[in-house]
DNA sequence: TTCTCCATGTCGTATTTCCGCCAGCCAACG
DNA sequence: CGTTGGCTGGCGGAAATACGACATGGAGAA
């Protein structure tokens, strides 16, 4: 376990590393954010990649990640996590579209818990999940956050497709 | 809480009160006998009466103790502890017998270990329960410290029988 | 609309239950 | 005598269980 901390427009990310492998990204003031002694000491090797490719989407030139990434939570989450990362740049899904999704229709609470467990912040787009009347609902960084993020991913779709 | 230290012919006691009345009177490796982190700073002030009463006891010159007590323990280990507080003097009485009079004639076994977590030893005289056949059986502070007390009230009720 | 109720997975916190220990004692054996 | 086995009641800790709270959403009723 060994962690760094970048600068983001969000505010500063800490990012968390088991194995060399990225286990963790958090904002601060995130709910569920573990202690910060959990992290392990600070180490920025293992995350170079991270934070090139972080440069890139908040710069508005990358639109998905291509990193190892290793959360840690029960099958059910890990599932949930994993059909985060399909959701396309910029665009919103439904928590019960989610679930309908994973074969598990009437488990949209349960994915609402999931999402908000996400240990991987913007890297698993747990931002791109709204309420089924198209609210943002909730997010473990708070709903600005997930607004802000959200308005910059519509943007930069935008400026691209008519440039 | 606040604990001091005395000797005496049995070694060192330690001495606990509890908003300035006595809670507990420990030996040197007493069976159960709290961590000693636990009996807050030192302070000889509340034991005045207590340290006098006993060094009256050692000197063969108390066979009853005028204190007020505090002895935390459930229900039933109070009940017991007041029972024991009325055995006289250099007498004796059975487990089985202690159970009796309080009402629960099969609750010998019982009143054994509610006697073994007794945290006032010497003052809330255990040592005057012996088996049915006369055994000492078991104490807290060790089977000779409960000879060697018993030993003691019969050697000065004698003696001053004599007188 | 607006409300209640319910299904769903997880986690933290009660609350309950259960098991093993023990400073005993009696009876039945050799 | 000593040893053994079975019963005893209370206690403490472990384990099991229960429950409420949530980043939801759909059905049904007022």
């Amino acid at each position: 376990m060994t962690h760094t901390t970048v600068d983001s427009p969000v505010g500063p990310l800490t990012l968390v590393a088991t194995d060399g492998v990225l286990s963790g990204l958090y904002m601060t003031d995130q709910r569920y954010r573990p202690e910060d002694s959990t992290f392990g000491p600070v180490d920025a090797g293992p995350f170079g990649d991270v934070i090139a490719q972080l440069e890139e989407y908040f710069a508005g030139r990358r639109t998905s990640f291509e990193l190892e990434l290793d959360p840690l939570g029960t099958p059910f989450q890990r599932t949930v996590w994993r059909a985060l990362c399909s959701i396309p740049y910029g665009e919103t899904v439904s928590y019960g579209e989610l679930a309908a999704q994973l074969g598990r229709p009437t488990a949209a609470r349960a994915v609402g818990m999931a999402n908000g467990r996400n240990p991987i912040g913007i890297i698993v787009p747990c931002h791109r999940v709204v309420g089924s009347t198209g609210d943002l609902t909730g997010y473990g960084g708070g709903i600005d956050r997930k607004r802000q993020l959200l308005e910059f991913e519509t943007a930069t779709l935008a400026s691209s497709t008519v440039r």
